[in-house]
DNA sequence: GAACTATTTAGAAAGCTATCTAAATAGTTC
DNA sequence: GAACTATTTAGATAGCTTTCTAAATAGTTC
């Protein structure tokens, strides 16, 4: 059950922001870091949490290294989340 | 800008595993913490921050006090999910 | 109002997370 | 192959999170 990997990794702000740039088209590392006012090291971090929990992949060219988006593991969180909503309906609070 | 609260409140299994519980109908803190091998503290402290980020609501009735489930909050979250996922077409990659 | 029941708050400890700097790796180019 | 460029790994640290036990609060019942 790697849900909740997934759900951490979006739990943080950075992270967020990282998969959103990458909504588009792909993004070397240091184009990624390039974004955020924290060291090259510390974006690196991020994106390894993100590839760990299947969000984004990875190619390497010349000596670079392409991050992607990898949507399809969106579909597990955002299920999870119309489970929640659907049975909001008669909620029976017996007064 | 709250997302960053509720995501966060989603991100602990525990969380989640409450919600879950409260999808059919609402339930007083003791029998959310009977669910749990936590004592009563933890559960109420898990209780608290899903209060926090708006996900569940509270009404007291004698002494119990009642959890119910906030679906609206769920929006906000699919939106961004959804957002996400939308734009993974052609994601041009120029080989 | 005393005893009881349900829940929350306080304070502390263990573990996890995000960040940094410095160093290592790996691939490119001349 | 030496110098350069891009990225990751290692090690350290500050701060946040989850959990516990004990105590406090608040409401109920007799």
């Amino acid at each position: 059950m790697a849900l909740n990997q997934t759900f951490k990794a979006i739990a943080d702000p950075v992270r967020r922001q990282i998969l959103e740039g990458l909504r588009t088209q792909r993004q070397s590392a240091g184009e990624i870091a390039a974004e955020f006012q924290l060291s090259q090291a510390t974006v690196s971090y991020h994106l390894k949490l993100l590839k760990q929990a299947g969000l984004v992949s990875v190619t390497k060219e010349k000596n670079f290294v392409y991050y992607e988006l990898n949507a399809s593991v969106f579909e597990e969180m955002l299920a999870w989340l119309y489970s929640m909503r659907q049975d909001e309906r008669g909620n029976q609070r017996e007064k």
